[in-house]
RNA sequence: GGGCGCUUAGCUCAGUUGGUUCAGAGCACUUGGUUUACACCCAAGGGGUCGGGGGUUCGAAUCCCUCAGCGCCCACCA
């Protein structure tokens, strides 16, 4: 395959290039090579582990940014020098992968309550071996750089095995400990969410005010409620203690409607008086404040609910039903007994499951939580004081802190099945009858000396149902997948990490991003990550988030398909500044499609031309390469500062343009020879040699297009492949070269703009008259080949010739011509030139006669303003002139 | 309710410490081109009182104040 890979003959090239022709012959080629591999050497190291995408999960437009944008940074390292590593693999995903699981279990007619642990954990992983990792392959598609003998999984045996050594040093740190408290549950899945899973969404409710009977009088009391169905789980009702319109109730109690249970009033200034009826009822059981209010009047606890969200035995006759059919219910019998007084259309927020969009329930249970306290400082400190870790955007840094400084406890218990089962064992009832440790073996010695039974076994031990919460083993992914946590010192660790670049969305920046910071100063004592780059959103052209509701996502593998993978991925970057959300058009990629086909068709131009070692270079070629190999260095010079900078699309725009532009359009056009005319080798040479650097730093944007060309070219060995050649080094460039070749196109703009505007066929050669100056060499014989002069006389017009001038900077041109001229037209213009210019030179002459301009303005400013006058003043002698020829 | 950010051409966005190159780019648009690399193309061109108002300054898209609109994050007002 090294020789001729290549699967055209030089004349039969077509003048389209075709994606999908090359694409898995070029991929193929990369793995064979194993030039995605890295073992730890003597280079420095470049690590990116990836977001590990859901093990279930199919590419979407957002997983394409993120990681192209992987992709790109990694393969620029990799042609830096670096010893690049991209680490892929995927996420167990417990609550999401269980809900699929679920679901498709359910399709088969089998419930989740039906089976045994065992049982539904055989039916996920076989779904898992079966789906998972489709994702990994159409990343390859995309051209993913990953090394994939590094392939991770977060259920891998000793990933998981991290996980629970993980949770046991922390646990006997102090720093787990289990906990009866408010959570956040979801009654679909059936399981407690983290206060980031839960998404606050603001509905349209209902605010119920409802009267409650007080003992021993006919005296009501109305207190307003958006949930009027845990009445029944009321055990006070709550005022403010200086509000006088309620203090004749002061140690009163009252009647629960329905429930018929009798409750005090309370007396607590966290009610607000100007709310509702300035009358609250207290739940402790159904939420997070009134568990707050409960604790401190030491009030009963009444827990209606059942694990799904249906009324329990304190239910009473609405025992069973869901949640909201009782509030239905409950909300007639109220109007039926009369004591439902008013309902007022209220907006608030509501909580809801990330993952089932259930209507969180707040509930008392048992479970597991980290203090994050301490871990969250140094964490801290490494984004916000010492600069460890940079995120860009920058203004990321603000929510960052935020949240560090107000971090609450993590719960990171699931009640689910699917995920690393918590190591924590009981052996007898009491609340404190349990032990955590790594393996059984070890849990039983330590239930023994816990017991102080000696004659504990196994059989004895019962293992916390619960798993853990899927962020408990991806907040470990950059040390786990360098298995850095069971083996803390091996080569790989030490060699890999910490890693250089995160690339992930803003969405997960607390989920993930802080949770692997804390974890790497807590395990490593060190970064996990230099940087962090913060995607945007991919959205619809109208705005609209991406969504499977919506339909309005594109198919990631249709559209590489339908563009190519390297247009795709062009049109992902063209518009994708960090932190920006990217609008997402089809358009964009057929931009990419275009583009890619520019440059295939710029080779065959290049590869057309017949070489003559005989004939020497003119001038124009000779001043046309000069110019690209100095305006390419101060554009690659443009492009590392980007990619420093994570500028990315602003980086492929300026690579887009000196391509298409400047090196198609002027140097191209500059070199090509006439028509059936030969090359002289040193020109092909050279123009060769530019396009190659012209590939390789489009190599990380376009690998599949890029390396075909590559070895079009010429044959090259594997050793030789674009994927792991170097990036070229930036040399000096002179300024001076590209101001006069900038002269030069703007005089070409001048005579081409003057054509147009005299309707001069591109086929009729013409005179150009210069009377004030000497062009060189070169230009005239640029002008000749892209202005379509055939000769440049340096003297005035003689008179009585019909023609037409225009002006670049100080130098006026005259071009002939035969047809019949309009004095009119042309006096008309003239003047509006001549206007503008004087108004102009008046600006900048009042401003040179401000002294306090000439005072305070630098010299350097000053001197521009009076060259400005100078050029202006110049101008209008050469149109006055003109006018009077006229 | 608190915090952060955004508003520049029809669209998506650049614009680094106020002053060369400051009013830009790509796309779209208009006009003219089948010149054998490319019509997935070539050439030329038209678009903006930089969200409104006020201020600081010799000078403001850039700094300050204010108003309006949009977005994001956080927060227990039932």
């Amino acid at each position: 395959m090294s020789s001729n890979i290549s699967c055209y003959n030089a004349m039969e090239i077509p003048s389209k290039f075709d994606a999908q022709k090359v694409e898995e012959k070029w991929y193929r080629y990369w793995l064979e090579h194993a030039f995605f591999k890295s073992v730890p050497d003597h280079r420095e190291s470049y690590t990116i582990v990836i977001p590990p995408p859901n093990v279930t999960g199919v590419l979407h437009m957002g997983h394409m940014l993120n990681n192209t944008l992987q992709d790109i940074i990694i393969r620029r390292a990799r042609m830096l020098g670096y010893n690049a590593c991209w680490v892929p693999g995927t996420d167990h995903a417990s609550i999401a992968t269980e809900a699929k699981v679920v679901a498709k279990l359910k399709a088969q007619g089998i419930e989740k309550n039906t089976l045994t642990r065992e049982d539904f954990l055989k039916y996920a992983w076989e779904w898992t071996d079966e789906y998972g990792g489709v994702i990994l392959e159409q990343l390859k598609k995309l051209g993913c750089s990953c090394d994939w003998d590094r392939t991770k999984f977060t259920l891998d045996p000793e990933l998981s095995e991290s996980v629970i050594n993980v949770f046991v040093s922390l646990y006997e740190k102090g720093l787990i400990y289990r906990g009866y408290r408010m959570v956040n549950w979801d009654p679909e899945a059936q399981t407690t969410l983290s206060d980031e899973e839960v998404i606050f969404e603001e509905k349209e409710g209902r605010l119920y005010h409802i009267a409650y009977s007080v003992v021993g009088s006919n005296d009501k009391v109305v207190i307003a409620t958006t949930r009027p169905e845990t009445l029944l789980g009321d055990t006070a009702i709550c005022i403010h203690p200086e509000d006088k319109r309620y203090t004749h109730l002061k140690g009163k109690q009252v009647k629960v409607p329905i429930a018929e249970r009798t409750i005090p009033i309370i007396e607590d200034d966290y009610v607000a008086m100007d709310f509702g009826t300035g009358c609250l009822k207290v739940t402790p059981a159904h939420d997070f404040n009134d568990k707050v209010l409960g604790e401190k009047h030491h009030l009963d606890i009444i827990d209606i609910f059942n694990p799904d969200g249906t009324l329990n035995t304190f239910g009473l006759e609405y025992e069973g039903l869901d949640r909201f059919v009782a509030r239905k219910k409950i909300v007639k019998a109220l109007e039926d007994q009369g004591l439902l007084l008013k309902i007022e259309n209220h907006i608030h927020k509501v909580g809801t499951s990330e993952r089932t969009r259930a209507v969180i329930e707040p509930r008392l249970s048992d479970q597991w939580f980290l203090k994050m306290e301490a871990l969250a400082a140094p964490a801290l400190n490494a984004v916000l004081h010492s600069d460890e870790i940079e995120l860009v955007p920058e203004k990321f840094k603000n929510t960052y802190r935020h949240w560090m400084e107000n971090i609450r406890d993590w719960n990171i218990s699931r009640q689910l099945w699917w995920g690393h089962r918590i190591p924590a064992y009981y052996f007898g009832q009491g609340t404190n009858d349990y032990v955590v440790a790594i393996t059984l073996k070890d849990a039983l010695e330590k239930a023994k000396l816990k017991s102080g039974k000696d004659d504990l076994t196994i059989r004895d031990l019962h293992q916390d149902e619960d798993v853990l919460d899927t962020w408990f083993s991806s907040w470990l992914w950059p040390i786990s997948v360098f298995d850095g946590i069971r083996n803390p010192n091996n080569k790989e660790i030490n060699y890999y990490y910490p890693t250089q670049d995160l690339v992930t969305g803003p969405d997960i920046l607390f989920f993930w991003v802080a949770r692997m910071i804390m974890a790497g100063y807590a395990f490593r004592q060190e970064r996990p990550f230099q940087k962090v780059y913060l995607t945007g959103l991919v959205r619809d052209n109208k705005g609209r988030k991406m969504s499977k509701q919506l339909g309005n996502s594109p198919d990631a593998l249709g559209l590489i398909e339908e563009f190519g993978a390297d247009a795709v991925r062009v049109g992902l970057m063209l518009s994708s500044a960090a932190g920006n959300d990217l609008l997402f058009e089809e358009s964009l990629c057929q931009q990419g499609k275009n583009f890619a086909n520019k440059i295939w068709n710029a080779y065959r131009l290049i590869n057309g031309w017949e070489v003559d070692s005989k004939i020497s270079s003119d001038h124009a070629s000779q001043e046309a390469l000069d110019w690209y190999e100095h305006y390419f260095q101060k554009t690659l010079k443009w492009v590392d500062d980007n990619f420093d900078k994570y500028r990315i699309s602003d980086a492929l725009m300026s690579i887009y343009k000196l391509v298409w532009e400047d090196f198609c359009s002027w140097t191209l056009e500059l070199v090509k020879p006439a028509y059936g005319k030969p090359i002289d080798e040193v020109t092909h040479q050279r123009i060769v040699a530019l396009f190659e650097n012209n590939l390789r730093i489009l190599h990380p944007f376009m690998p599949f297009l890029t390396e075909e060309l590559w070895h079009f070219i010429k044959p090259r060995s594997p050793k030789e492949a674009l994927t792991i050649t170097h990036w070229p080094k930036i040399t000096h460039f002179d300024m001076s070269l590209l101001n006069q070749f900038e002269n030069m196109q703007e005089i070409v703009g001048g005579i081409r703009n003057f054509r147009k505007e005299n309707n001069l066929s591109p086929k009729i050669k013409i005179e150009v008259y210069v009377a004030n100056s000497i062009l060189p060499l070169a230009f005239e014989a640029s002008l000749k080949k892209l202005g379509g002069v055939s000769q440049v006389v340096y003297s005035k017009v003689g008179t009585g010739v019909k023609g037409g001038t225009f002006r670049v900077n100080a130098l006026e041109f005259f071009i002939p011509l035969n047809q019949e001229e309009n004095p009119e037209g042309e006096r008309q213009k003239l003047e509006e030139e001549l206007k503008y210019t004087r108004g102009f030179l008046t600006s900048v002459e009042s401003k040179l006669s401000n002294e306090r301009f000439v005072a305070n303005a630098p010299d350097q400013v000053i001197a521009i303003e009076r060259k400005k006058a100078a050029d202006a003043q110049a101008k209008i002698i050469l149109i006055e002139k003109r006018l009077s020829e006229l």
